[in-house]
DNA sequence: ATAACATATCAATTTATATTGATATGTTAT
DNA sequence: ATAACATATCAATATAAATTGATATGTTAT
């Protein structure tokens, strides 16, 4: 129907990008991705570097988790966080063609 | 701070770069900018191409322009618009080490 | 000068999502 | 078993942004 939903350019490839972006572009869940590009971080050490509150950090982190931006683990009773490099690469590339490839 | 504005991450890219994103993570804006790859469209083309109304598209297109992404020329009556490449670009490889890159 | 077309603007409304406060679940140590 | 700590969940509220409807501005042709 409209340039984005033709053979080269599949509707489900477009979703998966505006989906990606959705979740990326908020400021806190940025900010979390950023943290943990230096390693494993538990709840309560991003919630204090980054100034949120406990419950809405783990609700960041939830929509990050679901998304297969970040994995996680237990230790103990913490449970620590890091970057899924490997879909992260995935998205980036994705979207990187998008923007800036001619069809 | 926090990670992201340090010395290795400035507030200022972090703040752009948040900027991009609520840009570029709306559904519509997306499809604009998808339709724009293939060279110039007017309005009209564009809302009837994607099925926006034509003041919506307008005010999008005010977004995209404002931010830097599209460029726009006067033809008679039409107005044409287009990608910034150079801005796109410039935005997408911030993005890419941010996402990607370790500190 | 006026009609028809193309685009932009603005206030009002709707919609989506973030945030808060309270509470529940799960883990460790005593 | 209980207390203290760590994280998750949920309903209620607040906030931001998209959408709509009406109208204004600017361009072309008659």
């Amino acid at each position: 129907m409209t340039c984005c939903h033709s053979s080269k350019m599949l509707k489900k490839d477009f979703d998966n990008i505006d989906n990606f972006l959705n979740v990326i572009s908020e400021k806190n869940r940025l900010h979390i991705l950023c943290l943990l590009r230096n390693g494993e971080k538990c709840v309560c050490d991003i919630h204090e570097s980054i100034g949120l509150s406990q419950n809405l950090t783990s609700h960041h982190l939830k929509i990050l988790k679901e998304f297969g931006l970040i994995k996680s683990r237990r230790e103990g009773r913490k449970i620590l966080y890091t970057t899924n490099k490997k879909n992260m690469n995935q998205y980036i590339n994705l979207l990187n063609n998008f923007l800036t490839k001619n069809i």
